[in-house]
DNA sequence: TCCCGAAGTTCGATTTAAATG
DNA sequence: GCATTTAAATCGAACTTCGGG
């Protein structure tokens, strides 16, 4: 390992000036340019890379941030991750990932490994979160900057950026009832998910305004589960249900994709086509709405966005801290954005 | 910050007694229970934990595995992100995470950055390659264990873990011919990637085996692209042109899933009804593939136990660095699955 | 000799304070 | 005082050496 000190007997000064001119620090202003040129070819020449945990010790700055995911296998994660790299990698900071799988124990465990890490802050996407959220309690007095993705927070020290559910949901809605649907079945998130009961009262706003009536046996809740996938298995149940009761509807509003994809195969497999016999939609455009057969409608969350923006967030942070400014959270509610596709078409 | 100094004083023992005692270092035997309770106390009520980057400096060591996907969109990613992150967390090594998007600079800077922060291996995920391989070069003198998942490596120093794509391909048309298929069309893989060539052979050698003439206009290429998604798009255009042919075939055989579900969506428009008048057969098995309707039967690459391999092989190789032993690279190939569902059935 | 504990050095870079001409 | 350079202290933990009982 080549230090700064061999930099330092390369070029024939001391590590002090090493140390200043290779950092541009503010003193190199007196620095000739030859000594600079000097040193820098030294530094060439010898390949010097300046040891990170040195400098870290020094600076007490990990340049690194940590990024805690619920479940890394819902689909929604893909892309905001995505967004999350994407920034970070603009502001130079590396990407911790830890996956909690929805246990306690490991969300202790990770919080803790990064927390000894000296992460400069943490991103939270809390997709699929059973997790009693409490438990960022013990985030609060850290005085990281963190903000978590896709679950509202009550807490002020810790920053938020979700979709805008209640929007959503009068989005969704309002697209099948201008296509003539009026006979719509629902299937409504569990309740313990932040998202459910706003996306839901935007749907009720909407349909109150519209005039239409909701037809209570048409209704569905999907369970409680850990697992984001279960979201397409009740979907499959659920409008199974729906099919048996009898009770004709022309359009089908889901909670999720998955949920929506869980609801096209029940369809199919009744003999129900989809869209020409029944529309449906979902919510979030996760990757393989678009690839789905037929292409799903949905309301998408833009997640990319999404997650750079949470970088944007925390990386403010970062400065705030590092300026020692008081830096409160912020909260953002993007927009959602309607995505007609093949899944829903008018009534006839 | 406390710091073992603190503990020190607050303990009333010096900072070499509390970090053999922490430690539980070899001295540690010679320490009296009285003084290591009472060393121990002191820090939990102190809340003592030490600077990793302390510890970092001292001991050369990062506890950190760099992970280096080449598009993270790609679906196939998840899983095996799953399975790597699940495998490191049992061995307490934490993951950075980094995506390339397939571009030369950003593996280059990417690359340099994760050296800098001394991570003890790097896992490749090079699932969608269009980089010239010859990058890794720089890696070889590194002396730090890598491993590739998903493509096959000429060099010595670098493991690499693998479907056997050749058995895979086999897999899929024995399936199709089993079901009694003999007018078979094909999706072949771009030819710059690794897994497309061997696929194809074992397609082959099952034909001649099965005494089966592959009819070469029903054969169709994929074309290079940086886009896994484009996989989805080409599959459809081509399936389009196989269609529009009009040479009749029961079954189409696709490169992977992505190429299957563009099939699909290319029959279902074009009146094929799949599996009743056309059956289709993809590779991967990414999570979407069950969610399809119709579900697809694929040949599953164990993605997940192949993630947790190549952390496997290259805890190996961190240990056999630490202890100095000459470590070897390792290349697994991993036997493929085939997962029957809804996408095909007989001809009647 | 065995046990216990402390003083001092090291890891590599940054920074403060100070010494040159 | 100014431009130029550097010795020495610092960050926090771990290890080596040594001394007293």
């Amino acid at each position: 390992m080549v230090t700064i000190r061999d930099v330092a007997k390369e070029s024939g000064f001391s590590s002090t000036t090493v140390s200043i001119v290779l950092n541009n620090a503010p003193l190199a202003r007196y620095i000739p340019a030859v000594t600079k040129k000097r040193i820098e070819r030294a530094a060439q020449k010898l390949g010097y890379r300046p040891n990170q945990f040195a400098r870290s010790l020094r600076s007490k700055r990990s340049h690194t941030v940590g990024v805690m995911v619920f479940d890394m296998t819902d689909p929604y994660c893909t892309l905001v991750l995505r967004g999350i790299e994407n920034t970070l990698y603009q502001s130079s900071y590396l990407p911790i990932l830890t996956d909690v799988h929805n246990e306690r124990s490991r969300f202790e465990r990770y919080l803790e490994m990064l927390l000894d890490r000296r992460i400069e802050a943490l991103i939270v996407l809390a997709n699929w979160l059973f997790l009693d959220i409490n438990l960022l309690g013990d985030l609060e007095k850290s005085s990281i900057p963190t903000a978590m993705i896709g679950c509202e927070l009550k807490t002020d020290s810790i920053s938020s950026v979700i979709v805008d559910n209640e929007v959503g949901g009068h989005m969704a809605l309002e697209h099948l009832h201008s296509l003539g649907h009026r006979k719509i079945a629902f299937i409504r998130g569990p309740k313990s998910l932040t998202d459910s009961s706003p996306r839901w009262r935007g749907v009720r706003n909407c349909a109150k305004e519209c005039g239409l009536e909701l037809d209570s046996r048409l209704i569905m809740d999907l369970p409680e589960s850990r697992d984001p996938m279960s979201s397409f298995e009740s979907g499959h149940k659920l409008t199974e249900e729906l099919i048996r009761q009898k009770r004709p509807f022309t359009a089908l509003l889901a909670f999720d994709d998955m949920s929506a994809f869980g609801a096209i195969r029940a369809l199919t497999r009744a003999g129900v086509r989809v869209p020409e016999q029944c529309s449906v939609i979902g919510f979030d455009d996760v990757a393989t709405s678009a690839l789905y057969t037929p292409s799903l409608t949905t309301v998408r969350q833009p997640m990319e966005a999404m997650g750079a923006s949470a970088v944007g967030i925390v990386v403010d942070g970062i400065n705030g801290v590092l300026e020692k400014r008081e830096i409160s959270a912020t909260h953002r509610k993007v927009a959602p954005e309607l995505v007609a596709r093949e899944s829903t078409r008018s009534v006839l």
